[in-house]
DNA sequence: ACGAGAACCTGTTTGC
DNA sequence: TGCAAACAGGTTCTCG
């Protein structure tokens, strides 16, 4: 499910929860998650403390006091749940790992289609690790805009949707932002990557950067009531112009037969073909 | 070299 | 109602 504001307001979550908690235990129900848990990944974790939580592309990253990482990715269903004394939850199918930390608050990483992956670096390799080396700028990083998009798409003779999809472009956006984008920038998600430049690059680096901010603050404010009522990290709800919205009227222009859902590389794009061009 | 499509998994929704 | 097919927010490999 997460896409870049889900996993920014998920390690904003544990941020504010785990920053200064020591890991006392690791127990990993199974390994075999998108690629193998790495071994010994338990003696590197145990007994470390947390020293802040923050986000690349869709990473989660867990900064510990050795200068150890903690990488975490929750592919499409992954989920981070807290359990503490408090606030007991009992254990559900797909916890395949779970942190335990002072005071009894449990984490969990429950995941049921495994397409989510633990992994460790260390701060000094971080960037070079193999998971990160290839990814494309933050979109709400300082030097993100017009003229860097139009580079990064220069030349490139797939639709701007799939582009837009590759985490070596720009690292962090995904299906359903990619519509919402394009659709904020009037921009054909059928339109080819290469011929976005100028002043229409300016608009959807624009658009790219709004719609990510405003999914933020929404995930923000409905997070700290979500976590009390749940003990879940990472599902809140939003409101979408275009993505799901298939035959519902353009919330811009009231074209027949309103939005249109199509299949790009496998994966549904929703837009309005009056609007967007 | 590049882009489209399949593959990886399980759970839920849709359609006959 | 029951069953099978389609679909789901991600990433990575293979094939043409």
């Amino acid at each position: 499910m997460p896409e870049l504001p889900e996993v920014e307001t998920v390690a904003r979550g544990l941020q504010a929860r785990l920053q200064g908690k020591r890991l006392l235990s690791f127990t990993l129900n199974r390994r075999d998650l998108r690629k193998p848990v790495p071994p010994g990944l338990k003696n590197k974790l145990e007994g470390r403390r947390v020293e802040a939580v923050s986000r690349r592309a869709k990473y989660i990253l867990v900064h510990l006091d050795d200068g150890g990482v903690l990488i975490a990715h929750l592919g499409m269903s992954g989920r981070l749940v807290f359990s503490d004394p408090q606030h007991p939850r009992p254990a559900e199918p797909h916890d395949h790992a779970v942190f335990g930390f002072e005071g009894g608050v449990e984490l969990r990483l429950n995941d049921a289609r495994r397409f989510g992956l633990l992994d460790y670096a260390t701060e000094s390799n971080l960037a070079a690790h193999k998971l990160f080396r290839h990814l494309g700028p933050e979109p709400l990083g300082p030097e993100f805009d017009g003229d860097l998009l139009s580079k990064l798409l220069k030349g490139k003779k797939t639709p701007i949707k799939a582009a837009l999809l590759d985490q070596r472009v720009v690292a962090g956006l995904g299906n359903i932002y990619v519509s919402e984008a394009l659709y904020g920038a009037g921009i054909s998600p059928r339109r080819l990557a290469g011929t976005v430049k100028g002043e229409r690059a300016g608009r959807l680096a624009s658009a790219i950067r709004d719609v990510l901010t405003r999914a933020i603050s929404a995930g923000g404010s409905s997070l700290r009531d979500y976590v009390q009522a749940s003990g879940e990290l990472g599902y809140f709800q939003h409101h979408w112009a275009v993505y799901g919205k298939e035959g519902e009227p353009c919330p811009d222009c009231d074209c027949r037969p309103g939005i249109k859902r199509i299949v790009q590389a496998g994966r549904s794009t929703f837009y309005c073909a009056k609007r967007q061009r």
